[in-house]
DNA sequence: ATCTGACCTTTTTTATAATTTGGTCAAAAA
DNA sequence: TTTTTGACCAAATTATAAAAAAGGTCAGAT
């Protein structure tokens, strides 16, 4: 790795911690430039404006999603296991980066969230593609019924995101959520993912 | 009904009206008064303020959606015709009354959506107890297993609320959604009510 | 019992000034 | 040549104050 690419995970690795903890639209470029000890034209050097240093993290952090996802699918062997397994991870990773609005972004200000969506879509459909995969190995294996896996992922996923965007819209007045959100959201995904799961082992 | 329930009609009437088109916080007294030729004084003879009359008009507006929900159920044998009649009802009323903003409430200001949280939470009770009712119909004909219906009906409905939520965050960048949007929303609940049906088909 | 005009208070809008932020650039430092 | 800086700019954000509009009250008219 040379040394601007050293540099620039630098930039990046502060960025995500304040970004994860004030949100994209309160952390300014000079907070950021203070944190690694240089000047604030000196980040602009290593990335052209703020939304290319915010696409970067973004990936970063999907990047480490799939990293883990594969990672964490070792040795298991029924789509159940495989399933939850999923749900903790996102939840996991919903805790770490929900101030990063990413799958929500209302409420902010558009440009800078407009700016990750075509990342956010990007991860959205290798996501719903990995699903596809282990739905596929499941219909091979005989341990579900043969169903669309393309369609069934992708509505599995949607419906993952659907039920923490419902907990979070009706249940939490507060500014943030806390533990009791996402548990509540992990075991909704739970349940459901039990029937969803029953419903694909069912012929058509 | 008296005299004073008829004009109190007359008001839910014409506050429906622009509630539904401009919204509850665009919506001022004084055009409500001025709608029923009236002074804006003599609305506070009938509704001691906005928040009561607001929640006079959203208790009407679910009336009617169990009212007709009742109604629409008549003649249905099977759950999958019965929960394919909610979701088109479902749709209908949210095209309707979308502005209401009565499930997300999200960037409105708070007091007087607050104030429709009881009605919407029994609300949401109500039509809970009501898929309750059919999944037990269900268990009890032998069409799905022994599963546990209040919880099957609560996890049934906060995901159709979830999709719905899931499509106007995600596939909505407009100021509102448009017909596409609903029936986007129609097609995925269809969808998760077909494999949901067959996961309660399956015995545990 | 129902409604009105006049009035009050609190919010919301609007207009404007002050500040901050993202971003640039020539020149210095490494 | 590569990296960093201080000085600078324009656009966006925030702070402040004035104006308007909103919700709500009340004595008295109908």
């Amino acid at each position: 790795m040379s040394e601007l690419d050293k540099k620039r995970e630098l930039i990046v690795e502060s960025a995500i911690k304040r970004f994860s903890h004030f949100g994209i639209q309160k952390t300014t470029m000079n907070e950021i430039a203070d944190d690694i000890s240089v000047t604030q034209p000196a980040l602009y050097y290593y990335f052209p404006d703020k939304m290319t240093l915010v696409i970067a993290v973004v990936e970063r952090i999907m990047n480490q999603y799939f990293e883990e996802l594969h990672k964490c699918m070792d040795g298991l062997q029924s789509l159940e296991e495989e399933f939850y397994c999923i749900l903790t991870l996102r939840k996991k990773f919903m805790e770490r980066y929900f101030m990063l609005k990413l799958t929500d972004a209302t409420q902010e200000v558009g440009q800078i969230h407009d700016s990750c969506q075509p990342i956010m879509k990007n991860a959205h459909i290798k996501e719903a593609a990995f699903v596809t995969g282990l739905l596929e190995k499941a219909v091979n294996n005989g341990s579900i019924s043969k169903i669309d896996p393309q369609k069934m992922s992708e509505l599995y996923i949607d419906i993952l995101t659907g039920l923490s965007m419902f907990v979070f819209i009706t249940k939490n007045k507060k500014l943030f959520p806390g533990n009791e959100e996402f548990e509540a959201i992990l075991k909704k995904q739970e349940e459901f993912t039990q029937v969803f799961i029953s419903g694909l082992k069912m012929s058509k």
